[in-house]
DNA sequence: TGACAATATGAAAATATATTCATATACTTT
DNA sequence: AAAGTATATGAATATATTTTCATATTGTCA
């Protein structure tokens, strides 16, 4: 691995290292949801949601679509999902 | 995913997301090595290594064990491994 | 056991990131 | 086109993390 993948594979796990981040993700795991469901079901702002799906969307781990007055958040790729799977594993596995 | 797992995974990743640290388990993936080593190969100061690697014990990403005068790390376990490739075929792959 | 080499740690300083607040923008629907 | 709703964004503030510097600790080997 040299230091650019380094760099780049870095900048991606700070991405998932927030638990904002992460729960936005582990909601858009199950469905595809829109900023006012996301901002619901973590009980966090709007403003806030909106900020981490910017820090989501730069990074291409999540995608939007519009759906009426809506815009609608899902995972990029399936990636995304295996990724959270098998950390889980690992910290389950440790205890 | 409840907000108890998403807290530790969060943590998890948080851990991984930062380059000196990633920079330690790329070598660590291919050999282990001591302290001195990692600090020559990632060109930082002793206790920047040593600040980190305790970051990256507390977590149990790696383990340690002592050869001679030498402390010598490598990884806990084969999912670290793994999660390094897979984030890998995920940079690499959005171009 | 004493001197040395390697590593670890605490606290301060430097830097980066998350959060809030106010407001702008984009699209929709009437 | 105007009004309304949902989302996005910039800038300021609050908070957290990284890095350095000085020094402590731990184990080794003469």
């Amino acid at each position: 691995m040299d230091f650019q993948e380094v760099e780049k594979l870095s900048r991606f796990y700070k991405v998932l290292g927030e638990k904002n981040r992460l729960g936005i993700l582990s909601l858009l795991e199950k469905e595809e949801m829109c900023v006012h469901q996301l901002m619901c079901r973590l009980n966090v702002s709007q403003s806030l949601v909106s900020h981490q799906l910017k820090i989501l969307r730069d990074e291409n781990i999540v995608i939007t679509r519009r759906r009426g007055n809506e815009v609608v958040y899902s995972l990029a790729d399936k990636h995304i999902a295996v990724l959270l799977r098998i950390a889980r594993e690992h910290i389950n596995e440790d205890k």
